[in-house]
DNA sequence: GTTATCATGTTGTCTATACCAATTATAAAA
DNA sequence: TTTTATAATTGGTATAGACAACATGATAAC
């Protein structure tokens, strides 16, 4: 390993950070594999262990280091490569194009609302209670969306997994519980898939994808659902058209 | 302000970054305006400088303050949201939001049309020339997009560069060639930036961006530009609203 | 009036130390 | 051999203090 100069005036926790960012693009230091302890890292360069944790966090913050306490400190895995793809639709446009849609329910709980999402819905209570649905949306038996609903518990007394089988969400609301959707909110933006979000969507852990965070409003413009939704990108495009 | 409480498990650089963030959602502090210093919240607090550097460091990296050496730490302005439902200039979008937008010409240049090009424009000639103009965006003094715009040299007769320096393009289209835009088509997806865009936009190597392609139609259904964009999304978020 | 200097206040960097929390390796006990 | 308790190792949090680098306004010198 490259020493640090101690007299440079180049901060010494940033030269060590560009040393250990050095080490891993020539891969000294592996995916996945420990870089030496907050406590070697000081010996080595005879720097005080704030210093070193000083670098490390900032590559930590980069996403190029990942810490687990008591365990170590690890080289995070390489960022894939963009492969360019094909055009294609977006998903209301899936069934309309005669493609074959369906939803697999993952998860189904009532849980209590955090405080982004009491303030999203306008609740009062500390203890209000949210269901939180986790979908699988397959399009062709192939897995392209990964989705998490939060609806208000309270004003939705009743709902169940077994309500929701086999219909879609917004069917149950009209129906059951009379709710129109009426205008909705979205912000997208790119992000690295988990290994979990990964696996369910059957794509390589660490590949391209598009978060997007909904917002759906009711007749009175109030909240209807929360919705965070993973899609894969591999296999479809995004397309919007824009009218003045 | 809130103070911290000593003997809760929550840490304290924790709690006091959370009490930050809340005074800035509460608008008791401003965007622009300064935090109290280190020393100050030290003293508030009853924590040390280093703790209190935590708090604050921590809300710089998620872009919620930043800090100026030997001025003070200051409230960021909130993420501009870039709409796109309906369809006028970035640059229009963005002043009737309040921000004060720049665009440097990198690059203009006549160059002949690739096939893609021609077929997209619908131009028969092999040796047809297109303009590509090569831009970058800056929103409140930070780069925020870089743009790569295709038009077609043959409509668009006498276009340079001079004519394009300090207004928009949709401008001098509309203006200067009577050529109104209507309608766009337009496709999205995440990408990891190129050293090349990283740098122009500053950022680090590697980061996430949004790549869009646009086609531009007007009046008759004609295309009139075909843009190339990519946009950082550490800064900004993308907005869509959707009604029914 | 203009310029240079200084004092003060801010963030930036760094040290040395201490204890806590989570994990893993080791030794003792069953 | 398996289980359990203990120790060692790792990252997490926190303190108190020091000096550097930079910004700004007040003051002194020109």
């Amino acid at each position: 390993m490259r020493k640090i100069i101690k007299n440079s005036p180049v901060p010494l926790y940033y030269q060590l950070k560009e040393i250990l960012q050095e080490m891993i693009d020539n891969e000294e230091l592996k995916p996945n594999e420990p870089i030496p302890t907050e406590r070697e890292l000081c010996e080595i360069h005879g720097i005080s262990r704030m210093t070193a944790r000083e670098a490390i966090m900032a590559l930590v913050n980069e996403g190029v280091l990942y810490r687990e306490q008591g365990r170590g400190t690890f080289v995070a895995g390489p960022k894939p490569k963009y492969r360019l793809t094909e055009l294609r639709g977006m998903t209301e446009d899936m069934e309309r194009m005669g493609h074959r849609v369906e939803t697999e329910i993952l998860s189904f709980a009532t849980a209590q609302a955090t405080k982004t999402i009491r303030s999203l819905f306008g609740l009062e209570q500390d203890d209000a209670l949210v269901y939180r649905i986790e979908r699988l949306r397959i399009v062709d038996g192939e897995p392209y969306a990964l989705e998490t609903v939060w609806l208000d518990a309270e004003r939705l007394k009743g709902m169940s997994r077994e309500r929701l089988e086999g219909r879609s969400l917004y069917d149950v609301l009209r129906r059951d519980y009379s709710l129109q959707p009426r205008s909705a909110r979205q912000t997208f933006e790119p992000v690295i898939m988990s290994d979990y979000e990964a696996s369910l969507l059957r794509v390589d852990p660490g590949s391209l994808a598009l978060l997007f965070h909904q917002t759906t409003y009711g007749e009175s413009e109030e909240v209807i659902e929360y919705v965070k939704s993973i899609y894969r990108v591999d296999r479809y495009k995004f397309e919007i058209f824009l009218k003045s």
